[in-house]
Parts: C-alpha cells; sequence; structure tokens
DNA sequence: GTACGTTGCG
DNA sequence: CGCAACGTAC
C-alpha cells in the first residue's frame, strides 16, 4: 500500500500537476496540504474522475487539507486538531482507511520568529501531541503525515546557518520533532534513508530547485505498531521540475 | 489586401489566441486595440517571429492599440490623436501603409451615461472628426478602422431597448457614425451586407455569445478614393468561441 | 516566484 | 466574466 502527501500549494491551480502525477505514481492514499480553496471549490468532480474518493477541510485563501483514498473507504474521524475552538484554520483532517488512523496535516509556517506567529506554531504543536500521544497509548495503527513545516536535523537543509532563526528550523520545533520520534514515531525516510541528504520543499525563488537549495518538510511518521511493516519510502523529486509545479515535491511510502 | 481589426482584450493574456488566428486567418494588415500592457511589454518578439512589423502605443492596465503589418512597411504618422496635450489615454496611432493611411483606434467606452466619462466620449470623438475632416480635405486614401463603440443602428445590437442610455448607443455617439458616412466615409460591413445583422462583441456574461446577444462596434470606414476597391468585408465569429478568448471577434476587410 | 483576493474597468 | 494591478502570504 503506497501512502503519500504532497503540499499541493492551491489544488485549484495545481490540478493539472496533480492529476498527472496521480496517474503516474498510483498511490492508494494521498494526504494533500494547502488546498487554497473554501470547501465548496474542491475539484472534488475531477479527483473522483482519476479514480479517488476524497475528504476535505477547506478554507478560503489558506491551508485546507484533504486525503484521498483509491479503492479504499474513507471513515473521517476529525476535520480539525482537537483542543481550541477558537482555531478556524482548515490545518488537520484524520480518517481511518484499511484499519489505519491518517492523520493529515499542515503544520503552522511559524514566520517570522519571534512572534504571535510562533507562538501559535507552538501551540499548535502542543496540542498536536496531545492528540498523538492519545493515539501512542491507545497503541493504534496510525500515521502522522503532511507538511510539517518543521527541519528535522542539519542534515535536511542545504545550508544549516542561513536557517538557526528561521521558524522552520528553530531548536523549540526540532525538539518538538525528536520529542515524537521518542514516543515511538518512525520518520520513514530516515528510516529508509540514515544518511543521506533528502529534501522535499525548494523555494520558487532564486533557482532553488535548480541549485538544489532545499529542506525537509514532509513528513511521513509511522505508529510503533505499523513500523515493522514499512518496506520503502521516497520524494517524487522531478515533480518540482514540472512546468507550474508546487514549490513542494509529493513524498512517499509503501507499508507491506 | 486584407485588413483586420481586433480588439484583443490584453494582448499578453491573448497571445496564443492572436498568434492562432494570425495563422489560420494571415492578414496583411491587423489593428489591436485594448492592449493593457506598458509599452515595454508589448509581445514584440513573438509578433515577429509570426512575420509580422509592428508599431504600438502601450499604458498600464488600459487602452493601447497597435499596427501589425506583414510584407509592408509601416511608417508611422500619429501616436496619440491631436488636439489635445492633456489627454494621457492611449487610444490613438496612425500609419501609412501601401500608399495607405491607416488609423487605428480605440474610442472612449463612454459608460456610465451621464457623465465625466460619457463627456470624454464626446470631446474624444469630436477630436477625431477634426483629423477625418482633414483626411477626406486631402483627399487622400485612408482607413479609420478600430473599436468606435458605438453601434451605428438597430440593426446593430441584439435588443435595441435594452441599449438606450448606453453610451455604445446614445444618439448623440450615433449621430457623429452617421455624420462620418456624410462627410464620405464608408461603413465596410453595410456595404457588403446592407441589410445582414452582423455583430463583432459579445459580453463575457450571461453567455451572451451562446444566445448571440451581441452588439456591433469594430468599424471599418473608407475613404471616398478607397471605397470603390472593397472587395469582401467579414467578421471571423467564430474565434470568438475559442478557448480564452477576448469578447470581440477580429472583423476585416478586403481591398483590391 | 507563485497563487489567491480585491479593485478598476468594460 | 475576464484582464491587469496590487497586496499578502509563504
Amino acid at each position: 500500500m503506497k501512502i503519500a502527501t504532497y503540499n499541493v500549494n492551491g489544488v485549484n491551480g495545481r490540478l493539472p500537476v496533480l492529476l498527472r502525477w496521480l496517474k503516474e505514481s498510483q498511490p492508494d492514499v494521498v494526504c494533500l496540504q494547502e488546498l487554497k480553496c473554501p470547501q465548496e471549490k474542491f475539484p472534488v468532480k475531477e479527483i473522483n474522475a482519476a479514480g479517488y474518493n476524497a475528504i476535505w477541510k477547506g478554507q478560503k485563501s489558506w491551508n485546507g487539507v484533504a486525503i484521498l483514498a483509491k479503492n479504499y473507504e474513507i471513515q473521517q474521524v476529525q476535520n480539525t486538531l482537537p483542543g481550541d475552538e477558537e482555531d478556524v484554520q482548515s490545518r488537520y483532517i484524520e480518517a481511518i482507511i484499511d484499519q489505519k488512523v491518517i492523520c493529515c496535516l499542515y503544520l503552522p509556517n511559524g514566520n517570522p520568529y519571534p512572534g504571535p506567529k510562533f507562538d501559535y506554531k507552538l501551540a499548535w504543536i502542543k496540542r498536536f501531541k496531545r492528540r498523538t500521544n492519545q493515539l501512542i497509548k491507545m497503541e493504534l495503527p496510525a500515521i502522522l503525515i503532511g507538511d510539517f513545516n518543521i527541519i528535522p536535523t542539519e542534515l535536511d537543509v542545504y545550508k544549516p546557518e542561513k536557517w538557526v532563526d528561521d521558524a522552520l528550523f528553530r531548536t523549540e520545533v526540532r525538539k518538538a520533532y525528536m520529542e515524537l520520534e521518542k514516543k515511538g514515531w518512525t520518520d520513514s525516510i530516515r528510516k529508509i534513508f540514515p544518511k543521506e541528504q533528502i529534501f522535499t520543499f525548494w523555494d520558487y525563488l532564486y533557482h532553488a530547485y535548480d541549485r538544489n537549495a532545499g529542506i525537509r518538510l514532509d513528513h511521513i511518521l509511522l505508529s510503533p505498531y505499523l513500523t515493522p511493516q514499512l518496506k520503502n519510502a521516497g520524494v517524487d523529486k522531478y515533480v518540482r521540475g514540472w512546468e507550474k509545479s508546487s514549490d513542494h515535491a509529493p513524498t512517499w511510502i509503501e507499508l507491506e
């Protein structure tokens, strides 16, 4: 079973690219982030026509997350991250697919640091940890998947010294990521490629993709129960080179 | 010799449509209106690559006119309508091509009526008449061609009663058009099709093209000396049906 | 650099 | 409805 995450940066503007990638890559489950469209403008017709069921949580202009599945039923569990009724940003959707809990997230960017946006990021992470700790405690087969907006280690960025005060690389958020791993969550890409430099995002500016000036932001974390089933993982880096592509590349795992 | 006018409604956004039409229709001379680009952003490279020389007068965001010619030299005469130094709108360009004076115009729309925009339209028409009267007096072979933003008669609009107080159909501007004809200018389309209902514009709204709810705004008027050479005239209506088309259709004549 | 919302214009 | 400009977020 192939499970992927893709920050599309606008699902309607990106539809040709998304459909092409779906066709070529044939994932069973896909988590999308940054739909950038209100609930009623999600292109469900075209997604269905491509063979995928979908659930999604939209929002005008920003954020927005979705889960797609081919030949699997999608049982929605949550469409917000529990713990803050005031939070109106569409950044979390959770479903059960093929007996697994799929937690699709678009974690706040948090820039500029310091400031209220960074504070919001830390508060969001705190709420997220409560949810993930529950999943561990319940010993559920679960997957945390999406755009974490966290660069986990120095290996995951082309020039670490440039990023020390960036909200994506601040010690606070890297520590939070490490704590997830300590709790038992396994970083799939690092499990398969322990030492290799792998990126999932290249800025649109300054020809970052041509210079391979990338960072790793999109992660797929497996609960202890699922980790032994990890067969393979990868990034469809070539998609970033397509015309009119997102600034992220699709990232995926294969479970047996 | 085939001479055409086309209000492109944004020359850069419309470039694929324009180039396709140029290739299929092979006009010798083309007058464009509503370039909607500053002087330096006119796509001269692509136009040249399609085989056309060009002169143009651009303006940021609005208006803008151009004259293109294939296998003919373009001798620019004016790039503003004489008579008002204060007028900064790019609505007029005049050139000599193959011994003919080509006056390419984008006459002000003038809506809403009444108001300062309508007043500007009337003032512009007054200045335009001075120019055209000079051309008649000098007995030059001349062509007034472009988007006149004037519906000449009731035959030229799908539902005349809806347009009585529209600046495109007000008696003041229709009278001005009739006066041009009295001075000796010949409406090419009407010369070839005296009684037929012919449109050159269909609004983007309310599926106007599908309902053929059109109007005739784009005109090609010939000076007395040239009128006997008129062989044919027409509107490339099908172009309005293309994907991402302008709200106007190309309009053309053939001179022998 | 790219996408989306808004505004101005027609 | 659709183009172009501008502001904003990333």
